[in-house]
DNA sequence: TTAGGTGCAAAACCTTTGCCATCCC
DNA sequence: GGGATGGCAAAGGTTTTGCACCTAA
């Protein structure tokens, strides 16, 4: 990859964001030093530097919203070769919500757990990924 | 909230999906028995049964990708007032992978949690939320 | 009767992509 | 020099919205 004005503009921005910041935010931002950059450069070196590590995706999981007829508590797994969504009960219970109010100071009012994996029918098919 | 032939189909497709359907699914389900809908419709349905808690959104969040800057592993809490998101410390550790593992049978290989409720600042200023 | 719901289509978003000029290595 | 990258603008996909007509209560 190469080293370009634009691209360690970016990294920079991400990296010292207080905030965990939008494409449009981050290309707002990098717009202040360099007025000319486009936001499809910032879309594109936003994904190449997720890629490489540089930075990272918070999973809006690549897709557009699903909805689940169980209104449970209850956690998903994901699968990263054929994007269905399972079901997976709850281990947690709410006790994690309180460490996270200790820790932070802030009213929790619940979590939502995604696992990311490879489900077993995919994982029959290829077999060695 | 009335009753409407559409909002029941809606519904029901919803509660019976084994999958965890996007919007799109569910108007291609439901247009099976109502071949007139419109997507509009199946939109505006499954927001208002998700306000009423009658199914769950799974949560992008309801905005855009966010990028973060720190690669380590950690959650993030969102403030459901502000939007804000704030880092928070990894308390889990991979255990968790390998206890879905063992009840699910698939390949496991990450997770995210994502905790919402309200930050610090939005607290204080409503006080009474 | 009438407030709320529907269908339709356009608009609003967010993100990706094609193309050509430009720049890093 | 040559391939990777950037700028621009158009396209793509998802979700929302305005409006006139319809329908459940």
């Amino acid at each position: 990859m190469r080293t370009t004005r634009q691209r360690e503009a970016i990294l920079r921005v991400v990296r010292s964001a207080d905030s965990h910041p939008t494409a449009d935010a981050v290309y707002d931002a990098v717009r202040k030093e360099i007025p000319g950059i486009s936001l499809g450069t910032v879309y594109r070196n936003l994904k190449l530097l997720a890629e490489a590590g540089e930075v990272m995706a918070m999973e809006n999981a690549g897709c557009s919203s699903r909805f689940d007829g169980c209104t449970e508590v209850h956690h998903h797994f994901r699968c990263e070769v054929c994007g269905r969504v399972f079901d997976v009960a709850d281990m947690l219970g709410s006790d994690i919500d309180r460490v996270v109010e200790a820790q932070t100071g802030f009213e929790v009012r619940g979590h939502c757990l995604e696992f990311r994996g490879v489900c077993a029918s995919c994982g029959e098919v290829s077999g060695r990924e």
